[in-house]
DNA sequence: AGTTTTTGTAGACTATAGTCCGTAGACTGT
DNA sequence: ACAGTCTACGGACTATAGTCTACAAAAACT
């Protein structure tokens, strides 16, 4: 499990756990949708500042998200 | 303040509590001297997978970095 | 089955992360 | 004063974040 798939992976839990759909958190937060599906399939890496724009929308912090990925990526399969 | 800012002042404090020059930094996070001097001025803001070297570096979390940025955005003056 | 909503994906593009060269300035120690 | 270390900063460069348009593939719902 890299980095990108675990950032993913949390992104897409959490947009679900707020039933939103990719477009509306791709609004929300002020990016494009497409862009959300490439982060959610681990295509690409958020910077800092996306970090904090998407955390803000999910009503969550950055810093949770990040103990959601350091979680994942230290579990062994 | 801003994000970048904030992340550069959080840097620079953890870089200092282990006793790293910005070149060693950069050296043991396989990332350019002139790059952490800007991230530290607030010049630059880190990808997601820079925040993981660097706070491997700097033998803490990610998570952790993120809630002393958080905290210095939350200050008021 | 058909319709609507949502997501994957490609390609071309702009903005910025991150590198690599050099040099100047600040600071420490002798 | 001089040498050595560290940091700021510039410019030119490459890699990738993030946008935009369009279309196809999946789901979801009737």
């Amino acid at each position: 499990m890299d980095i990108e798939r675990a950032f993913g992976e949390v992104l897409r839990k959490e947009r679900k756990n707020n039933s939103l759909s990719q477009e509306e958190l791709a609004h929300f937060s002020d990016l494009d949708r497409t862009y959300i599906s490439m982060l959610e399939r681990g295509k690409r890496q958020p910077s800092l500042k996306t970090i904090f724009m998407l955390a803000s929308t999910l009503n969550t912090l950055p810093s949770e998200i990040m103990v959601k990925v350091e979680s994942l990526l230290n579990k062994k399969y």
